[in-house]
DNA sequence: CCCGTGATGTCACGCAACGACATCATGTTA
DNA sequence: TAACATGATGTCGTTGCGTGACATCACGGG
Protein backbone atom coordinates (compact mmCIF):
# COMPACT_ATOMS: atom_id res chain seq x y z
CA UNK A 1 0.00 0.00 0.00
CA UNK A 2 2.64 2.54 1.12
CA UNK A 3 4.61 2.16 -2.44
CA UNK A 4 1.20 1.94 -4.15
CA UNK A 5 0.13 5.42 -2.51
CA UNK A 6 3.79 6.56 -3.13
CA UNK A 7 4.23 6.19 -6.87
CA UNK A 8 1.24 4.39 -8.43
CA UNK A 9 0.33 0.83 -8.85
CA UNK A 10 1.86 0.39 -12.77
CA UNK A 11 5.26 2.34 -11.43
CA UNK A 12 5.93 -0.02 -8.71
CA UNK A 13 7.64 -3.63 -8.66
CA UNK A 14 7.23 -6.67 -7.17
CA UNK A 15 11.17 -6.84 -6.40
CA UNK A 16 10.51 -3.21 -4.64
CA UNK A 17 7.50 -4.41 -2.15
CA UNK A 18 9.70 -7.32 -1.62
CA UNK A 19 12.36 -5.83 -1.08
CA UNK A 20 10.40 -2.61 1.66
CA UNK A 21 8.91 -5.81 2.98
CA UNK A 22 12.55 -7.65 3.54
CA UNK A 23 12.04 -10.17 1.15
CA UNK A 24 12.59 -11.63 -2.19
CA UNK A 25 11.03 -11.27 -5.48
CA UNK A 26 9.99 -14.98 -5.47
CA UNK A 27 8.64 -15.31 -1.78
CA UNK A 28 6.03 -12.74 -2.81
CA UNK A 29 4.80 -14.50 -5.16
CA UNK A 30 4.52 -17.82 -2.70
CA UNK A 31 2.14 -15.20 -0.70
CA UNK A 32 0.57 -13.44 -3.47
CA UNK A 33 -0.75 -15.06 -7.26
CA UNK A 34 0.09 -11.90 -8.82
CA UNK A 35 0.90 -8.23 -8.12
CA UNK A 36 -2.62 -7.32 -8.03
CA UNK A 37 -3.92 -9.70 -5.19
CA UNK A 38 -2.10 -7.96 -2.55
CA UNK A 39 -4.79 -5.38 -2.86
CA UNK A 40 -7.21 -8.27 -2.61
CA UNK A 41 -5.62 -9.99 0.14
CA UNK A 42 -8.95 -9.66 2.82
CA UNK A 43 -11.67 -10.09 0.18
CA UNK A 44 -11.66 -13.93 1.01
CA UNK A 45 -12.04 -13.25 4.71
CA UNK A 46 -14.62 -10.42 4.40
CA UNK A 47 -16.54 -13.09 2.15
CA UNK A 48 -16.75 -15.76 4.68
CA UNK A 49 -17.82 -12.95 7.00
CA UNK A 50 -20.98 -12.21 5.08
CA UNK A 51 -21.57 -15.88 3.96
CA UNK A 52 -21.75 -16.37 7.27
CA UNK A 53 -23.54 -13.47 8.19
CA UNK A 54 -26.09 -14.89 5.74
CA UNK A 55 -26.52 -18.00 6.77
CA UNK A 56 -26.79 -16.88 10.83
CA UNK A 57 -29.52 -15.10 9.86
CA UNK A 58 -33.17 -16.55 11.39
CA UNK A 59 -34.60 -18.70 9.96
CA UNK A 60 -37.72 -17.01 8.91
CA UNK A 61 -35.90 -14.16 7.19
CA UNK A 62 -37.03 -13.01 3.69
CA UNK A 63 -34.21 -13.46 1.24
CA UNK A 64 -33.62 -9.63 0.84
CA UNK A 65 -33.33 -9.77 5.16
CA UNK A 66 -30.61 -12.37 4.79
CA UNK A 67 -29.10 -10.28 2.69
CA UNK A 68 -29.14 -7.46 4.85
CA UNK A 69 -27.47 -9.30 7.41
CA UNK A 70 -24.89 -9.63 5.05
CA UNK A 71 -24.51 -6.27 4.64
CA UNK A 72 -24.40 -5.43 8.21
CA UNK A 73 -21.35 -7.58 8.66
CA UNK A 74 -19.69 -6.01 5.78
CA UNK A 75 -19.81 -2.75 7.57
CA UNK A 76 -18.79 -4.47 10.93
CA UNK A 77 -15.65 -6.01 8.83
CA UNK A 78 -14.83 -2.85 7.14
CA UNK A 79 -15.82 0.16 9.64
CA UNK A 80 -13.08 0.91 11.31
CA UNK A 81 -10.30 0.94 8.80
CA UNK A 82 -11.60 4.13 6.72
CA UNK A 83 -8.44 5.60 6.08
CA UNK A 84 -7.05 2.53 4.90
CA UNK A 85 -10.25 1.76 2.42
CA UNK A 86 -9.42 5.17 0.67
CA UNK A 87 -6.22 5.14 0.14
CA UNK A 88 -7.04 1.11 -1.15
CA UNK A 89 -10.03 2.37 -3.37
CA UNK A 90 -8.24 5.43 -4.65
CA UNK A 91 -5.23 2.98 -5.97
CA UNK A 92 -7.69 0.80 -7.59
CA UNK A 93 -9.55 3.25 -9.12
CA UNK A 94 -6.46 4.82 -10.70
CA UNK A 95 -5.61 1.28 -12.44
CA UNK A 96 -7.34 -0.64 -15.07
CA UNK A 97 -6.28 -4.04 -13.70
CA UNK A 98 -7.17 -3.45 -11.02
CA UNK A 99 -10.67 -2.61 -11.54
CA UNK A 100 -10.87 -5.64 -13.35
CA UNK A 101 -9.48 -7.53 -10.55
CA UNK A 102 -12.01 -5.92 -8.72
CA UNK A 103 -15.15 -6.80 -10.77
CA UNK A 104 -13.83 -10.33 -10.33
CA UNK A 105 -14.29 -10.10 -6.52
CA UNK A 106 -17.50 -8.73 -7.03
CA UNK A 107 -18.55 -11.62 -9.44
CA UNK A 108 -17.41 -14.45 -6.83
CA UNK A 109 -18.63 -12.64 -3.72
CA UNK A 110 -22.39 -12.45 -5.41
CA UNK A 111 -21.77 -16.23 -6.41
CA UNK A 112 -21.16 -17.40 -3.06
CA UNK A 113 -24.17 -15.04 -1.72
CA UNK A 114 -26.22 -16.72 -4.02
CA UNK A 115 -25.23 -19.97 -2.94
CA UNK A 116 -25.87 -19.32 0.57
CA UNK A 117 -28.92 -18.37 -0.35
CA UNK A 118 -29.73 -21.60 -1.99
CA UNK A 119 -28.89 -22.75 0.95
CA UNK A 120 -31.49 -21.48 2.85
CA UNK A 121 -34.13 -22.65 0.82
CA UNK A 122 -34.10 -19.39 -1.99
CA UNK A 123 -34.73 -21.01 -5.22
CA UNK A 124 -32.86 -20.10 -8.40
CA UNK A 125 -33.50 -16.90 -10.08
CA UNK A 126 -34.50 -15.01 -6.45
CA UNK A 127 -31.50 -16.48 -5.23
CA UNK A 128 -28.75 -14.75 -7.51
CA UNK A 129 -30.93 -11.83 -8.15
CA UNK A 130 -31.00 -11.26 -4.21
CA UNK A 131 -27.10 -12.13 -4.33
CA UNK A 132 -26.81 -9.04 -6.89
CA UNK A 133 -28.82 -6.75 -5.36
CA UNK A 134 -26.90 -7.33 -2.22
CA UNK A 135 -23.86 -6.63 -4.04
CA UNK A 136 -24.59 -3.26 -6.16
CA UNK A 137 -25.91 -2.21 -2.50
CA UNK A 138 -22.59 -2.94 -1.19
CA UNK A 139 -20.70 -0.88 -3.62
CA UNK A 140 -23.05 1.81 -3.91
CA UNK A 141 -22.81 2.56 -0.06
CA UNK A 142 -18.89 1.65 0.14
CA UNK A 143 -18.67 4.05 -2.74
CA UNK A 144 -20.46 6.61 -0.70
CA UNK A 145 -18.85 5.90 2.62
CA UNK A 146 -15.28 6.32 0.88
CA UNK A 147 -15.64 9.32 -0.44
CA UNK A 148 -18.42 11.16 1.67
CA UNK A 149 -16.72 13.75 3.56
CA UNK A 150 -19.27 13.35 6.59
CA UNK A 151 -18.40 11.26 9.12
CA UNK A 152 -21.49 8.77 8.36
CA UNK A 153 -21.11 5.11 9.60
CA UNK A 154 -20.91 2.64 6.93
CA UNK A 155 -23.46 0.51 8.53
CA UNK A 156 -25.93 3.06 8.46
CA UNK A 157 -25.51 4.21 5.02
CA UNK A 158 -25.87 0.36 3.88
CA UNK A 159 -29.08 0.37 5.38
CA UNK A 160 -29.94 3.98 3.51
CA UNK A 161 -29.12 2.75 0.26
CA UNK A 162 -31.25 -0.72 0.97
CA UNK A 163 -33.78 1.49 1.54
CA UNK A 164 -33.62 3.51 -1.17
CA UNK A 165 -33.55 0.20 -3.84
CA UNK A 166 -36.24 -1.32 -2.15
CA UNK A 167 -38.24 2.13 -2.79
CA UNK A 168 -36.75 2.33 -6.53
CA UNK A 169 -37.95 -1.41 -7.45
CA UNK A 170 -41.32 -0.80 -5.42
CA UNK A 171 -41.83 2.21 -7.64
CA UNK A 172 -41.28 0.76 -11.17
CA UNK A 173 -44.13 -0.42 -12.39
CA UNK B 1 -9.74 -17.80 -32.13
CA UNK B 2 -8.45 -20.61 -34.12
CA UNK B 3 -5.10 -21.02 -32.10
CA UNK B 4 -7.12 -20.23 -28.54
CA UNK B 5 -9.41 -22.92 -29.62
CA UNK B 6 -6.56 -25.29 -30.16
CA UNK B 7 -4.53 -24.89 -27.44
CA UNK B 8 -6.08 -22.89 -24.62
CA UNK B 9 -5.37 -18.88 -24.49
CA UNK B 10 -2.61 -19.52 -21.78
CA UNK B 11 -0.41 -21.55 -24.07
CA UNK B 12 -1.02 -19.56 -27.10
CA UNK B 13 1.79 -16.77 -27.36
CA UNK B 14 1.42 -13.93 -29.38
CA UNK B 15 4.51 -14.71 -31.28
CA UNK B 16 2.22 -17.81 -32.79
CA UNK B 17 -0.48 -15.72 -33.37
CA UNK B 18 1.46 -12.82 -35.00
CA UNK B 19 3.07 -16.09 -37.06
CA UNK B 20 -0.48 -17.64 -38.02
CA UNK B 21 -1.61 -14.10 -39.34
CA UNK B 22 1.45 -13.48 -41.54
CA UNK B 23 3.33 -10.81 -39.12
CA UNK B 24 5.47 -9.85 -36.59
CA UNK B 25 4.46 -10.16 -32.28
CA UNK B 26 5.47 -6.20 -32.33
CA UNK B 27 2.39 -5.34 -35.29
CA UNK B 28 0.19 -7.10 -32.74
CA UNK B 29 0.22 -5.24 -30.45
CA UNK B 30 -0.09 -2.21 -32.55
CA UNK B 31 -3.38 -3.49 -33.14
CA UNK B 32 -4.25 -5.23 -29.81
CA UNK B 33 -3.26 -3.58 -26.71
CA UNK B 34 -2.45 -6.85 -25.02
CA UNK B 35 -3.31 -10.74 -25.98
CA UNK B 36 -6.73 -10.70 -24.66
CA UNK B 37 -7.96 -7.76 -26.63
CA UNK B 38 -8.56 -9.70 -29.65
CA UNK B 39 -11.40 -11.65 -28.38
CA UNK B 40 -13.05 -8.50 -27.23
CA UNK B 41 -12.48 -6.02 -30.57
CA UNK B 42 -16.07 -6.17 -32.27
CA UNK B 43 -17.45 -4.61 -28.25
CA UNK B 44 -16.41 -1.30 -29.04
CA UNK B 45 -19.14 -1.46 -31.94
CA UNK B 46 -21.04 -3.63 -30.41
CA UNK B 47 -21.77 -1.22 -27.69
CA UNK B 48 -21.81 1.72 -30.20
CA UNK B 49 -25.05 -0.27 -31.85
CA UNK B 50 -26.73 -0.76 -28.73
CA UNK B 51 -26.62 2.90 -27.52
CA UNK B 52 -27.38 3.96 -31.02
CA UNK B 53 -30.53 1.77 -30.71
CA UNK B 54 -31.79 3.46 -27.44
CA UNK B 55 -31.27 6.35 -28.56
CA UNK B 56 -33.11 5.83 -31.58
CA UNK B 57 -35.75 5.11 -29.21
CA UNK B 58 -39.23 7.23 -29.55
CA UNK B 59 -39.22 9.47 -27.52
CA UNK B 60 -42.08 8.92 -25.32
CA UNK B 61 -40.60 5.08 -24.54
CA UNK B 62 -40.08 3.82 -21.06
CA UNK B 63 -36.54 3.66 -19.70
CA UNK B 64 -36.66 -0.24 -19.88
CA UNK B 65 -38.27 -0.01 -23.38
CA UNK B 66 -35.21 2.25 -24.44
CA UNK B 67 -33.26 -0.65 -22.97
CA UNK B 68 -35.43 -3.29 -25.04
CA UNK B 69 -34.97 -1.85 -27.95
CA UNK B 70 -30.74 -1.59 -27.12
CA UNK B 71 -31.27 -5.53 -26.53
CA UNK B 72 -33.04 -6.11 -29.73
CA UNK B 73 -29.74 -4.33 -31.66
CA UNK B 74 -27.65 -6.61 -29.90
CA UNK B 75 -29.49 -9.51 -30.88
CA UNK B 76 -29.54 -8.15 -34.16
CA UNK B 77 -25.57 -7.30 -33.91
CA UNK B 78 -24.65 -11.19 -32.65
CA UNK B 79 -27.31 -13.17 -33.82
CA UNK B 80 -25.95 -14.72 -37.40
CA UNK B 81 -22.54 -15.97 -35.72
CA UNK B 82 -23.95 -18.05 -33.32
CA UNK B 83 -20.80 -20.64 -33.62
CA UNK B 84 -18.05 -17.72 -33.52
CA UNK B 85 -20.52 -16.78 -30.09
CA UNK B 86 -19.98 -20.38 -28.65
CA UNK B 87 -16.09 -20.72 -29.50
CA UNK B 88 -15.55 -17.43 -27.92
CA UNK B 89 -17.31 -18.35 -25.05
CA UNK B 90 -15.88 -21.02 -24.09
CA UNK B 91 -12.67 -19.82 -24.52
CA UNK B 92 -13.35 -16.61 -22.22
CA UNK B 93 -15.04 -19.43 -20.13
CA UNK B 94 -12.00 -21.33 -19.63
CA UNK B 95 -9.45 -18.59 -18.20
CA UNK B 96 -9.31 -16.37 -15.18
CA UNK B 97 -8.06 -13.18 -17.17
CA UNK B 98 -10.34 -13.35 -20.02
CA UNK B 99 -13.47 -13.19 -17.26
CA UNK B 100 -12.03 -10.56 -15.62
CA UNK B 101 -12.04 -8.23 -18.88
CA UNK B 102 -15.40 -9.50 -19.75
CA UNK B 103 -16.46 -7.97 -16.91
CA UNK B 104 -14.75 -4.81 -17.37
CA UNK B 105 -16.42 -4.86 -20.68
CA UNK B 106 -19.97 -5.14 -19.65
CA UNK B 107 -19.16 -2.51 -16.73
CA UNK B 108 -18.46 -0.05 -19.75
CA UNK B 109 -21.29 -0.61 -22.02
CA UNK B 110 -23.73 -0.60 -18.69
CA UNK B 111 -22.53 2.60 -17.77
CA UNK B 112 -22.95 3.71 -21.95
CA UNK B 113 -26.32 2.61 -21.41
CA UNK B 114 -26.75 4.95 -18.71
CA UNK B 115 -24.85 7.66 -19.93
CA UNK B 116 -27.65 7.15 -22.68
CA UNK B 117 -30.79 7.33 -20.92
CA UNK B 118 -29.59 10.34 -18.70
CA UNK B 119 -29.24 11.76 -22.72
CA UNK B 120 -32.93 11.29 -22.86
CA UNK B 121 -33.53 12.54 -19.49
CA UNK B 122 -33.53 9.92 -17.42
CA UNK B 123 -32.81 10.62 -14.38
CA UNK B 124 -29.53 9.18 -12.14
CA UNK B 125 -30.47 6.08 -10.08
CA UNK B 126 -33.41 5.13 -12.81
CA UNK B 127 -30.73 5.62 -15.26
CA UNK B 128 -27.92 3.23 -13.97
CA UNK B 129 -30.49 0.85 -12.97
CA UNK B 130 -32.28 0.35 -16.05
CA UNK B 131 -28.74 0.32 -17.35
CA UNK B 132 -27.14 -2.60 -14.73
CA UNK B 133 -30.35 -4.14 -15.29
CA UNK B 134 -30.50 -4.45 -18.97
CA UNK B 135 -27.00 -5.87 -18.93
CA UNK B 136 -27.73 -8.50 -16.29
CA UNK B 137 -30.73 -9.27 -19.01
CA UNK B 138 -28.19 -9.44 -21.99
CA UNK B 139 -25.65 -11.67 -20.13
CA UNK B 140 -28.67 -13.77 -19.07
CA UNK B 141 -30.07 -14.29 -22.23
CA UNK B 142 -26.70 -14.51 -24.41
CA UNK B 143 -25.50 -17.23 -22.29
CA UNK B 144 -28.82 -19.25 -22.73
CA UNK B 145 -28.53 -18.79 -26.37
CA UNK B 146 -24.76 -19.81 -26.66
CA UNK B 147 -25.51 -23.27 -24.23
CA UNK B 148 -29.09 -23.84 -25.24
CA UNK B 149 -29.09 -27.09 -27.85
CA UNK B 150 -32.42 -25.75 -29.96
CA UNK B 151 -32.10 -23.06 -32.56
CA UNK B 152 -34.39 -20.45 -30.72
CA UNK B 153 -32.99 -16.89 -31.62
CA UNK B 154 -31.48 -14.42 -29.50
CA UNK B 155 -33.84 -11.59 -30.06
CA UNK B 156 -36.45 -14.37 -28.69
CA UNK B 157 -34.67 -15.05 -25.68
CA UNK B 158 -33.80 -11.94 -25.27
CA UNK B 159 -37.65 -10.85 -24.99
CA UNK B 160 -38.37 -13.94 -22.69
CA UNK B 161 -35.50 -13.29 -20.38
CA UNK B 162 -36.98 -9.71 -20.35
CA UNK B 163 -40.26 -10.61 -19.47
CA UNK B 164 -38.98 -12.84 -16.55
CA UNK B 165 -37.11 -10.00 -15.04
CA UNK B 166 -40.36 -7.89 -15.14
CA UNK B 167 -41.84 -10.73 -13.54
CA UNK B 168 -39.60 -11.00 -10.46
CA UNK B 169 -39.29 -7.70 -9.57
CA UNK B 170 -42.93 -6.99 -9.76
CA UNK B 171 -43.47 -10.12 -8.09
CA UNK B 172 -41.16 -8.70 -5.19
CA UNK B 173 -43.02 -7.03 -2.87
C1' DC C 1 22.00 -35.78 17.53
C1' DC C 2 19.76 -36.76 13.50
C1' DC C 3 15.82 -36.03 10.65
C1' DG C 4 11.79 -34.31 8.53
C1' DT C 5 9.26 -30.11 7.35
C1' DG C 6 8.25 -25.61 6.02
C1' DA C 7 9.84 -21.14 4.80
C1' DT C 8 13.08 -18.66 2.24
C1' DG C 9 16.75 -17.62 -1.14
C1' DT C 10 19.18 -18.36 -5.68
C1' DC C 11 19.30 -19.16 -10.41
C1' DA C 12 17.58 -19.55 -14.89
C1' DC C 13 13.95 -19.15 -18.01
C1' DG C 14 9.74 -17.90 -21.04
C1' DC C 15 6.99 -14.53 -22.39
C1' DA C 16 4.26 -10.04 -22.43
C1' DA C 17 4.69 -5.44 -23.57
C1' DC C 18 6.98 -1.29 -24.99
C1' DG C 19 10.46 2.30 -26.86
C1' DA C 20 13.60 3.56 -30.53
C1' DC C 21 14.99 3.21 -34.92
C1' DA C 22 15.16 1.34 -39.75
C1' DT C 23 12.74 0.04 -43.87
C1' DC C 24 9.45 0.08 -47.41
C1' DA C 25 5.36 1.05 -50.06
C1' DT C 26 2.13 4.54 -50.71
C1' DG C 27 0.58 8.74 -52.81
C1' DT C 28 1.57 13.84 -53.40
C1' DT C 29 3.63 17.74 -55.17
C1' DA C 30 6.89 20.53 -57.69
C1' DT D 1 10.53 12.23 -62.96
C1' DA D 2 12.51 13.25 -58.70
C1' DA D 3 11.88 14.56 -54.08
C1' DC D 4 9.26 14.11 -50.19
C1' DA D 5 5.83 13.11 -46.54
C1' DT D 6 3.20 9.51 -44.41
C1' DG D 7 1.74 5.27 -42.52
C1' DA D 8 2.43 0.48 -41.84
C1' DT D 9 5.63 -2.94 -40.75
C1' DG D 10 9.97 -5.12 -39.16
C1' DT D 11 14.17 -5.33 -36.09
C1' DC D 12 16.46 -4.89 -31.88
C1' DG D 13 16.94 -4.32 -27.17
C1' DT D 14 14.99 -3.85 -22.60
C1' DT D 15 12.08 -4.25 -18.50
C1' DG D 16 9.32 -6.72 -15.54
C1' DC D 17 5.96 -10.49 -14.38
C1' DG D 18 5.54 -15.04 -13.13
C1' DT D 19 7.26 -19.96 -12.58
C1' DG D 20 10.07 -24.28 -12.02
C1' DA D 21 14.07 -26.47 -9.96
C1' DC D 22 17.22 -26.73 -6.55
C1' DA D 23 19.83 -25.22 -2.34
C1' DT D 24 19.79 -23.52 2.33
C1' DC D 25 18.39 -22.91 6.89
C1' DA D 26 15.70 -22.80 11.18
C1' DC D 27 12.64 -25.53 13.88
C1' DG D 28 10.74 -29.00 16.71
C1' DG D 29 10.20 -34.11 17.48
C1' DG D 30 12.02 -38.54 18.01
Amino acid sequence: MELYVERGFEQTTVAEIAERAGLTARTFFRYFADKREVLFAGSASLQEALVAALEGAPDDASPMEAVAAALDAAAAFLGEGRELSRQRQAVIGANAELRERELIKMATLSAALAAGLRRRGVTDPDASLAAEAGVVIFRVAFERWVTDSRARELSEIMRESLGQLRALTAASK
